[in-house]
DNA sequence: ACATCTATATCGCCC
DNA sequence: GGGCGATGTAGATGT
């Protein structure tokens, strides 16, 4: 059962008891209120009243989310403990304290609308599609995506303080290092291909060559690249998603029929 | 008035009635309930059946989460058309489509335990404490804090593609290129720094130096800066946040009260 | 525990 | 609108 107890308009004395209750249950708990919110950790912020909406997860982890936005305004990722508490003349504050970062976030709410208790079970698996390491896997195991006659020979070899996605030959023998992004190609990614060479350079008497994989690339990345003497590749992602497809069992296909239908029912 | 209309196990015609009408408002919507869930777009992923609340915000943004954790386990950022329908033998669907870029984000529901629908009043300001900018500022207004006789010129000075933090002249006239991070400096922050050095060099005909401006530094931002012949320096960020704090109206210090307190009333 | 890297990163600023 | 950089980034991974 998901929705353990639904409480409307309490008073801030129920809703103490209620959190408290809720919060030794380890149950998950919304609360819509009125409230002012400070911050303090690794940086410091302070918001004054207004109507939001606090969760606090199964795990600890607290989110307040104002009326807009993907981004909490305010948060506290799991590893917290939280405490609650009333003072009369100020209202029902709740303390979440993380230990490392050490951080604080308290809200302090003067006015609660609505409160919701519950427990969700949701064991399914969460399967994502074209990773960046599921791309670098796709090329490994088809590298003439890259160019022909390439010869992969390591995943996730470390150079330096790091790991290029793909150390390999071509068919001069030459040493390739293959830097993949999922995103288009921005100076960054350039920044950390020249990495990996100049580290791998000096380890070896022998011509190094530096690609960058990537769906498209920004023209600072591309001006850099030549500057730096680098490479690059573009892949089609829509292709190696079907390469991907093809190599395991076939998801659900609801969206794509949906979206190609036009039509919703 | 937050809190609009509560419908606790509605079949699920009542809650495609209520939240079309809630979508229809412009209002947020809370819905908990059993749910499969498709994502395609920048990357793509499958959700098997659980239970879990799914939030449309007033602006369109969608955030499913699970139970537990920060992160939503799917989600739609603001610019989002949402239709929703039923469809029987199969259920309720919910789907936010953004179009740059171009994403699908599809939900399920087979069940529902309970729909809330609000409006949110909230237009306080939220004031954030010693970001990177606000460092830059009391640096370029501390400028000894950097070293002795630095004359900071220009914030934000454009440098090729990019813009470096703070530009000036130490004291004996040398062109000074500043960059900034608020967090212990990585190896990435050097290749910034050191992008704009070589950039800016490029222009002129004077000796140019680059500092790097961080509370600490990684040991493979240190290799690589005394590599580049960059320079750095520590930022005490206790000590700018009293410099801070002493330089504009107090912020409220309920939280530091709290905390020197050690109760909770 | 620490450093490094990825992300459907999101968000905001400036050209 | 696209590029670029900050974020209390969070979270995973390797050492």
């Amino acid at each position: 059962m998901a929705v353990a107890k639904v409480l409307e308009n309490p008073d801030l004395e129920s809703a103490l008891r209620t959190i408290k209750e809720g919060l030794a249950r380890n149950h998950l708990l919304i609360v819509i209120g009125e409230c002012y919110i400070d911050y303090e950790g690794r940086s410091a912020s302070k918001l004054g009243l207004g109507e939001r909406m606090v969760i606090v997860k199964q795990d600890g982890a607290v989110l307040v989310h104002r009326p807009k936005g993907y981004s909490p305004v305010n948060w506290q990722p799991s590893t917290t403990t939280i405490e609650v508490w009333l003072r009369s003349g100020e209202g029902l504050s709740l303390m979440a304290v993380r230990n490392r970062p050490r951080e604080y976030l308290r809200i302090l709410f003067t006015r609660i609308f609505l409160i919701i208790e519950g427990v969700f079970h949701d064991a399914a698996e969460f399967v994502m599609y074209l990773s960046e390491s599921e791309i670098r896997d796709i090329i490994f195991d088809n590298p003439d995506l890259l160019e022909p006659g390439f010869k992969p020979l390591e995943k996730e070899k470390r150079i330096g303080q790091g790991a290029v996605d793909i150390f390999g030959l071509d068919s001069n023998n030459n040493h390739v290092l293959v830097e993949i992004k999922r995103v288009m190609g921005d100076r960054d990614a350039v920044f950390q291909l020249y990495n990996y060479v100049e580290n791998y350079k000096s380890g070896v008497n022998s011509n190094v060559r530096g690609i960058l994989l990537a769906p498209s690339f920004t023209p600072g990345a591309l001006e850099l690249l030549a500057k730096l003497k680098l490479e690059f590749k573009e892949i089609d992602l829509k292709k190696l998603r079907m390469l991907s497809q093809s190599g395991r069992k076939k998801p659900d296909s609801t969206l794509l029929e949906y979206m190609n239908d036009g039509r919703k029912g």
